[in-house]
RNA sequence: CGGGAUAUAGUGUAAUGGUAGCACGAAUCCUUUGGGAGGAUUUAGUCCCAGUUCGAGUCUGGGUAUCCCGACCA
């Protein structure tokens, strides 16, 4: 993508009223825009990002079996009144209206109940058993109040995928199974050595549910953490009982902030029972479904991206995350050729590439914006690189600088689009 | 929801109750191109509604928005 042509700007200041370093990186380098508190749009860059971080969520669910699917936003009032949770005195966060008629609606905060009724259009036999369909959609919440940028917004993006099992057995090797794929989709951004596995309340079907909670100072949750074990708990059920049942010892556990960027949990019957969701065994008894819910934040994850990858010059983002992965910059018109030629053989190549060709912006000006944007892989075309019949190549994260020839340079980015583990310098 | 604070140009900031200024941005032109370059000329603002006052960005009341702390987060 040619730079000239993004229409999105990068500003030297934050606005004066974000706070979260996550929302005032993400602003100034042009990857979201603030609508109002709590409420924020994701411009070219930003969706390049949340794309990149749903396809990895995509791959990760599919390969346990998950089926995407696509959930409405709008809620019917009735569905809900099924559990309870119709009622403001349950749950007090949901945007609520009204049709032309009168009859009340609701915006999903959650699907368990449009999607419980759902499945008992398709779910009647042991044969239709196990289903594991999730969506990537928008939630919304009417939080009294919002905080940390994008990490927690009253309309946000939430990964829910909802597992349908035949008994505690099924059920229990699935919920393993999606712990197990959660591991893996936070360490492709690169969270996996400071996320944990992290027991929390578990509601009225398990003793506990299971969160990820990546260590950050910018983190709203308080969680005790094993280094050892790799485990942690969290404050609201962090009691010496708990500690027993896990068997952990205080002292081994430490205090840490974190970011809760994904939970899953066991839901028992509640919804199966509330909507009659039951099948027919193979003696053709009736069983209530067994339900998980497993959920994560693709939006929030982003803000824990940047949280943790980004230094005083702006975002540093993990290969995985990237918006492109390579940055390449022209400096001065005498190089637009050659630097054309550079642009136009990555693209060939099949390496993403955020081009800047702008004629009227300085070295200084296109070096701060590399820097702001975060791209991992910065490309130099200047009259000095030119000289040596070299490219120059600038790490991100390391800031190691190399100078390369052309072939050589498209032929090792080739393998790093393919495998972003491959260090280049 | 309880407590606290703030609101001036696209952004960031000044202005005893007395001519709304500066920087960045944007526009035009010229010179520039390895870390936000220089010059010239432009552009654009007091959150909303009342009140006090000869006069309100500034004082008073109400509203709205935003932020912070706490509570909440099924």
């Amino acid at each position: 993508m040619l730079q000239s042509g993004l229409f999105t700007k990068t500003r030297r200041e934050a606005p004066k009223d974000e706070v979260a370093n996550n929302a005032k990186l993400l602003i100034r380098a042009g990857f979201v825009h603030k609508e109002m508190a709590g409420v924020y749009s994701y411009l070219p860059l930003g969706l390049r990002v949340l794309n990149n971080i749903n396809e990895i969520i995509r791959k990760e669910m599919d390969a346990i079996g998950g089926q995407e699917l696509f959930l409405t936003a709008l809620q019917d009032k009735s569905v809900w009144e099924k559990t309870n949770r119709w009622d403001d005195s349950v749950v007090d966060n949901w945007f609520k209206t009204k049709l032309k008629n009168g009859s009340e609606l609701g915006l999903g905060f959650t699907h368990e109940e449009p999607l419980t009724k759902l499945m008992r259009e398709h779910i009647n036999s042991f044969r239709d058993l196990p289903a594991y369909p999730y969506q990537i959609q928008t939630k919304f919440r009417n939080e009294i109040r919002v905080k940390s940028g994008i990490m927690r917004g009253r309309e946000f993006l939430m990964k829910d995928l909802y597992s349908f099992s035949k008994n505690e057995e099924e059920h229990n090797s699935f919920y393993e199974k999606a712990k197990e794929a959660y591991g893996k989709i936070f360490s492709s951004v690169g969270l996996g050595d400071i996320t944990y596995v992290t027991f929390a309340s578990g509601g009225s079907f398990s003793k506990y549910s299971h969160e990820f909670q990546t260590v950050c100072e910018a983190g709203e949750d308080i969680i005790y953490v094993s280094e050892d074990k790799k485990i942690a708990v969290n404050k609201e059920v962090y009691d010496e009982k708990t500690l027993e049942d896990l068997g952990l010892k205080k002292e081994e556990l430490e205090e840490r902030k974190a970011i809760e960027v994904g939970n899953i949990f066991s839901l028992g019957t509640k919804f199966s029972d509330a909507f009659n969701l039951d099948y027919t065994d193979e003696n053709g008894e009736k069983h209530p479904v067994i339900m998980g819910s497993y959920g994560i934040g693709p939006g929030r994850l982003m803000g824990a991206i940047v949280e943790i990858f980004s230094d005083e010059r702006g975002i540093v983002w993990p290969e995985a995350a990237a918006p492109f992965a390579v940055h390449l910059l022209s400096l001065g018109d005498s190089v637009s050729k050659t630097a054309d030629k550079v642009y136009n053989d990555l693209r060939e190549a099949g390496v993403e590439a955020l081009y800047d060709d702008r004629k009227d912006a300085t070295a200084g000006e296109k070096f701060a914006d590399a820097d702001l944007i975060g791209i991992p892989w910065r490309l130099v075309v200047s009259p000095k690189t030119i000289e040596q019949g070299k490219v120059e190549v600038k790490n991100r994260r390391t800031g190691e600088i190399k100078m390369m020839e052309e072939k050589e340079l498209v032929k090792l980015l080739i393998t790093l689009n393919v495998k972003p583990a491959v260090k280049l310098c």
